[in-house]
DNA sequence: GCAAAAATTTGAATCGATCCAACAAAGATG
DNA sequence: CATCTTTGTTGGATCGATTCAAATTTTTGC
């Protein structure tokens, strides 16, 4: 398509200016790191031959391994790469990620892979000085391997059980009350619940034996949360029925189409994330169920779409971008220490909730 | 907070597995990169010598100055780190990005920072295979940067007139005709123009006798598509209010009130970005003119939002993550050529356009 | 003009791996 | 049994810089 942009010679090193200059590679190097402390003459000399030579200036690759700090973060998911750009929530921890990055000139370093052996590798060998980890689906397996490498690493989202990994997270058990609460004084008496996965590479209805054996910590905090408020109000919590999704559109229907199924289909649902509550708002209203009229709908994480949506979604809202931030300073002002944080939550009160229909 | 997590050791390098395992540096380092040249008694031992010590694996440091190549592509920006996740057309790209990496499992590394200084250091000291620029605002001053670091780079968005550089944008002038073509088309004659920065730092109306002197290319190349296509209608183009902004929403606000507070105000709005037309529909909306019934906005970019407003943007569509891709594979396959790309654009009518009102 | 102090410069050591030519040992072949 | 392969192992060279103690030069003070 076009001209050659350079020979294929091999780029030139640093020594290669220092013997053109006729300095000892020392001084060369100093030049470049530290010009204050060579003589001015010299110093030109130096900055001459590197430019007459076309030198691109000390390589990181080199300093690097003297230096021993790469300067930037990895941030690891298991989901593709693009789960950064496109989930809200995600975005949101990524601002506030970058915001603590931008303020110490840090980087940042996305990392993920489509299989597992891919993702074991990139962690390997990512450049990076720790890890910030997306715990969504399989987590642990993320958290297993991340440790192998032997940095400072700190995990979102959901709490691990594990006291040996530093973890920043907010109160699940609080916020699910919170939201449980709130729909139960409104007056609501009949739930339903669309669960975030209880262990990997699961999907469907949960029966009430179940429910309590949630592997996922966040999953179970949560459910524990919500049938802790709801029994205070004298709620059967054993016949809620509770559809474990991935999170997504398409189970997130197929869960409503289970629910609304039944014979005295709820008043209100519980979801645990907005993205599963933004669903089902949208698949009520195309089934002619007015939120909140007939049905009213509560989400859980406080993204910024929810605010949008209509109607705007009541929500149960962490500080996502302060738990971002606090990560990110976790990494870069790494102490030994496992720190783990549990921040509060907010109940947000907008327009996807009201009273049960009179009829009911 | 907690217990720590390490002593204070130095971390245990190859070599000390080497020699605890009793085999030369080369043989352990072969257990690792090449287990299966290794004899399996041997290869045992090794790994279980690391293991004994807690070694964390091959130091992808030493690697790396060793290979050469980091297996990343560096993303670049004079805006913060946020914008990436904010701006909904760097996010479009993003994804088309990530998509290209996912394949090979590279990596991603985001380079960006607060004033110029750091800019420049973050960029000389990214460990990177190559670049791809964001040319929005400052975009030259970021070309210029890079190319001292002599890896392979590709700017986006807007083609550089220097041949040198790689670049992978689409035909601005056909679709800014595109743009005009059907609002003309429509019966409009009184347009406005919100434009893209026609150089740094600067904003506010502009003189017809400027217009053909923006120094960005993609601004200048739209604007000279708009008019083409008008003049052909017989529009008188000298008469055309343009109105400068910084892609932001003040300052579309701005040109807003500036371009409204006319005696004889446009039935037609090209907006050079959708970020622009949307803040237009917002603002004409909440001042009580109909959209499109009063007045037409049209915008350009495509992005995925510009679906959802209402009503739903009019624009003319780039194919942001087609861009992602090709920007993404130019550096993962690079070949020492200089690459200069243009995709089409198409026009995409939604609800925002339509003929003008009777009255005017 | 000379010693002491200050400012520069040098060059070997180091960071942590991989690569590869040379060598050693074991097994196959005639 | 000598020779040729094959398989596995070794250790020096290399990647590209930074660092620092020691050597050298320049400056200062008297």
């Amino acid at each position: 398509m076009a001209s050659y942009t350079e020979g294929n010679t091999r780029p030139i090193r640093l020594a290669d200016i220092a013997k053109a200059a006729g300095v000892s590679h020392g001084t060369a190097s100093n030049v470049f790191s530290r010009p204050e402390i060579v003589r001015e003459e010299v110093r030109e000399r130096v900055k001459a031959a590197a430019e007459a030579m076309g030198y691109a200036g000390p390589d990181p690759k080199g300093r690097l391994l003297r230096a021993g700090r790469v300067n930037a973060i990895g941030v690891a998911t298991t989901e593709p790469l693009s789960y950064f750009f496109d989930d809200p929530f995600a975005r949101a921890m990524m601002a506030g990620i970058s915001e603590a990055c931008d303020a110490t000139g840090a980087g940042i370093a996305l990392v993920s892979a489509g299989n597992q052996e891919k993702l074991a590798w990139n962690i390997q060998s990512a450049l990076v000085d720790g890890f910030i980890l997306f715990c969504i689906e399989g987590g642990s397996r993320l958290v297993e391997l991340t440790r192998e490498r032997k940095l400072p690493f700190v995990a979102l989202e959901l709490g691990f059980d594990d006291d040996t990994v530093s973890a920043i997270g907010v109160d699940n058990v609080a916020g699910a009350r919170l939201a449980a609460h709130h729909l139960a004084e409104l007056g609501h008496r009949r739930f339903a619940v669309l669960s975030l996965p209880f262990a990997d590479d699961r999907t469907g209805p949960v029966s009430p034996s179940q429910v309590r054996t949630a592997v996922y910590p966040g999953t179970r905090d949560r459910l524990v949360g919500y049938f802790d408020a709801l029994s205070r109000f004298g709620v059967d919590t054993a016949g809620i029925p509770v559809y474990e999704t991935e999170n997504d559109e398409a189970s997130t229907r197929a869960g409503l189409e289970t629910i609304f199924a039944s014979a005295e289909p709820p008043t209100a649902i519980l979801a645990m994330s907005d993205r599963m509550a933004m669903v089902a708002i949208e698949w009520l209203t195309a089934r002619g169920l007015a939120v909140p009229g007939d049905v009213s709908v509560i989400g859980f994480d406080g993204v910024p779409d929810a605010a949008l949506c209509d109607p705007p979604l009541t929500t149960v809202a962490q500080p996502i971008a302060e738990i971002g931030r606090r990560a990110a300073r976790t990494i870069l002002d790494f102490d030994g220490m496992v720190r783990r944080e549990t921040l509060g939550v907010e109940l947000v009160v907008r327009a996807s909730s009201g009273p049960p229909p009179k009829t009911a």
